[in-house]
RNA sequence: GGUCGCGUAGCCAAGUGGUUAGGCAACGGAUUGCAAAUCCGUGUACCCCGGUUCGAAUCCGGGCGCGACCUCCA
């Protein structure tokens, strides 16, 4: 069965067909650091991250290229201005744009891996590769499909008859003026700058192009550059946010295949917007929330991660603090069933004759399926919790609990959702002596001392759970 | 206005012409000296109205409601 997967191009779902058999190169519109990233950009990373972990489980090589925006990308009030938003942050701060680029940077580094996401091979700056830009724009001017205005640098849209194809868009229907103030300077509204020309811009270059002046990038270039830099011309798949699709992606796909001539992208994926509350994440409502906000909250990243990723990237996700209370018990369930495995597998608890094959098979094949269907995780989690069902029923032999840990730590490979294998008993000895204690109290039914061993061992942390298999410790 | 998506049991959420998705909650049971924890069991739900069909929540048409995108945004 091939993987099939959305995309967003021709509104289908296809077999993935990379270019490479074997390998596949994937590129992932990342964040633009000019403020703490929040969980709802964390979807869509999340959603790639899955993408890459279960094409890895299925046998393919990945290359995954994230960029990090730490320029070019302009605020709507001044689309046509020249500032962007690390300069706007800038002015805002009293700090430069740099530091804070470097600042978020790093914070969204920490909270990939408190989300256990999967490192993308590379990470490149926008910054870096101004050179690169410069290349391309060279090309599309020597083209004639790119035009120089005083300086600045627009793509000429018009030149490029497929553009609109990936938004739907018709050409007519990008009204000048509608929500954008007309500039002058554009042969037709719809244009998109390439360069700009600021010699205010704290990030600025000499134009990496024959008669380029002093100034900075547009915002759609740096993807293509650092796409073409490290997976070459074609790619397999390109994702990102929905509101990506226009004009990021539109823009990205006019300039990239007007200077190669060949296609860009294989198959594009977009990520649904999150919703919190059932409505659209904002500050003002009060409703915006950042990893951190999260964690402070004394939720783990593992649990928010689950929150995330728990419904199928196409599907509007409904993000709600009650949502992650259930996603704690979930993972605790799976966590449960995977420590009383871990116990037989141990010799900790007795083992009975059952090498669940046949479940564990079946568990396989369903959250294959599952993934397959376009990165179902909602049906992979359902094939996931109906494993644990069985595995709860069974009387698990040791070598069966030993496959059906191998189970769950295949499906925690693809979705890192669960955590990692669960210790059967790590409780210190003097606690384990205690509970032998209170066994005897049990014993001669002298309950106040045993109650008091209770009480003791509740005091160092930890909780006894009196189970029919006998009492064991486990962490508070 | 244009484009697109959604409406499933108390909540979240899969599925999509005939077979119990799953999670959380709730209820019942097992276990226990009591308790905690855990495990097992229990839900016949698909916005409304027409149509197609032997059969529709699933397809078609209409309606109502919600949401997203339309050069800030993942």
């Amino acid at each position: 069965m091939p993987i099939r997967l959305h995309n967003s191009f021709t509104r289908q779902l296809e077999d993935l067909r990379p270019i490479v058999a074997g390998k596949v190169t994937m590129y992932n519109c990342g964040p633009t650091v000019y403020s703490s990233p929040h969980i709802g950009n964390f979807r869509s990373f999340l959603f790639a991250d899955v993408l890459r972990r279960f094409l890895e489980d299925q046998g393919y090589e990945v290359t995954q290229v994230m960029n990090i925006t730490d320029v070019g990308h302009l605020t709507l009030d001044d689309v046509e201005g020249g500032e962007d938003k690390m300069e706007a942050e800038s002015k805002r701060t009293g700090r430069t744009a740099w530091d804070i680029a470097k600042q978020y940077t790093e914070e969204f580094q920490t909270c990939q891996e408190q989300l256990n996401v999967r490192l993308p091979h590379h990470m490149p700056r926008a910054t870096d590769f101004i050179e690169q830009m410069g290349e391309i724009i060279e090309d599309l001017l020597k083209k004639g499909v790119a035009y120089e205005v005083n300086g600045n640098v627009y793509f000429e849209v018009g030149k490029f008859p497929a553009y609109g194809k990936l938004s739907g868009k018709v050409l007519d229907e990008l009204e000048a003026g509608a929500r954008v103030a007309v500039n002058k300077e554009k042969k037709d509204p719809r244009d998109f700058a390439l360069w700009k020309v600021d010699d205010q811009h704290q990030m600025q270059w000499d134009g990496p192009f024959t008669g380029g002046q002093r100034g900075f990038p547009g915002w759609h270039i740096e993807c293509s550059a650092m796409s073409m830099h490290y997976l070459g011309r074609s790619i397999d798949i390109h994702t990102g946010g929905e509101d990506n699709v226009f004009p990021h992606h539109e823009c990205e796909i006019a300039q990239t295949e007007a200077h190669t001539g060949e296609r860009f992208v294989g198959i594009w994926m977009h990520a649904r917007h999150l919703l919190v509350d059932n409505t659209k994440m904002s500050k003002s409502l009060g409703n915006f929330f950042t990893v951190s906000d999260i964690l402070a909250k004394g939720y783990t990243g593992i649990e928010l991660r689950y929150a995330l990723t728990r419904v199928q990237y196409r599907q509007s996700l409904n993000f709600t603090l009650h949502g992650l209370d259930e996603a704690r018990k979930a993972i605790a369930r799976v966590a449960e069933a995977r420590k009383r495995l871990v116990r037989i597998r141990e010799g900790e608890e007795r083992a009975g004759g059952d090498d669940l094959k046949d479940v564990i098979q079946a568990a396989h094949d369903n959250f294959t399926a599952s993934m397959q269907d376009d990165l179902n995780v909602s049906e992979a989690l359902a094939a996931t919790f109906d494993f644990v069902a069985a595995c709860n029923k069974s009387e698990a032999s040791v070598d069966g609990a030993k496959q059906a840990l191998l189970a769950f730590a295949r499906f925690e490979d693809v979705l890192a959702v669960f955590g990692d294998e669960p210790v059967a008993s790590d409780a210190p000895p003097e606690l384990v002596a205690l509970l032998a204690k209170r066994k005897v109290a049990k014993a001669s039914k002298d309950w106040a001392t045993a109650d008091q061993i209770r009480d003791e061992i509740g005091a160092a942390g930890w909780k006894i759970v009196d189970a029919a298999a006998g009492a064991r410790l486990e962490k508070a």
